[in-house]
DNA sequence: AGATGAACAGCATGTTCATTT
DNA sequence: AAATGAACATGCTGTTCATCT
């Protein structure tokens, strides 16, 4: 049987591609993993209302590694109270992470011209 | 059974409130029926990427008579070689139609300031 | 409890079909 | 065919559950 799939009718982004393009900027500076992904950027949203869940944010984190094969992922070893091996990120291709950025940042600029448009023509 | 409903996590605005906001502003300036307004729409967003599908115009107008109830429709008799009847609508209620207007511009205001923050974050 | 992952479920919306003129 | 409407299908993502330390 064919899987038959469906037209985007090229609304605005995506959430999961919008997480991405944060996930890569963070890994770009510095090495994080999931959870730590997760607080920061709920933190940073948080003011604009937007609060990411974890699972939205471990899809995108696997969907870099697997699909995009922008990241990679190594098990840290960590001495503390909690828990101690946690999965931290860091770039393995960063060719291919400035080409998706780039990717990104279109889809973006046009959502914004939408929503640009929309202010100017409705109020 | 309860229906457990979904919290949103308050990313972007959805398709359907956008729609909704320029289908007000249309019908405000004068009468439309449902595919005219799916022309105008398409034929206003297609250089943004955007083609919106007959349903999604339907389904909005449809809620803004019974839900919002903003508008109302009359059914008017054309004369020509389409069909002989086509369902019009006009404002019921502009004092609810600027209320709902007001409350799609603080989303929209919101989702806006989203993608300005990834871009000068991200870039 | 903190961290990761996956299964499950609901919703927004795309696709297709039916009906009427 | 133009117009409207509804049923059906799918993908995104929110919720819940499981596992490990």
């Amino acid at each position: 049987m064919e899987k038959k799939s469906r037209e985007s009718t090229g609304f605005l982004i995506k959430q999961r591609a919008f997480l991405k393009l944060y996930i890569i900027t963070n890994i770009e500076n510095g090495r994080w993993y999931g959870l730590q992904l997760l607080d920061e950027l709920r933190k940073e949203f948080k003011p604009l209302g937007f609060e990411p869940q974890h699972s939205e944010v471990y899809r995108a984190l696997h969907e870099l590694e697997d699909e995009e094969e922008i990241l990679t992922k190594v098990r840290i070893k960590v001495e503390g109270a909690k828990r101690k091996e946690v999965i931290v990120y860091k770039i393995k291709d960063s060719e291919k992470a400035k080409a998706y950025k780039k990717l990104v940042k279109i889809d973006i600029d046009r959502s914004e011209q939408l929503l640009r448009k929309a202010l100017g023509e409705n109020f």
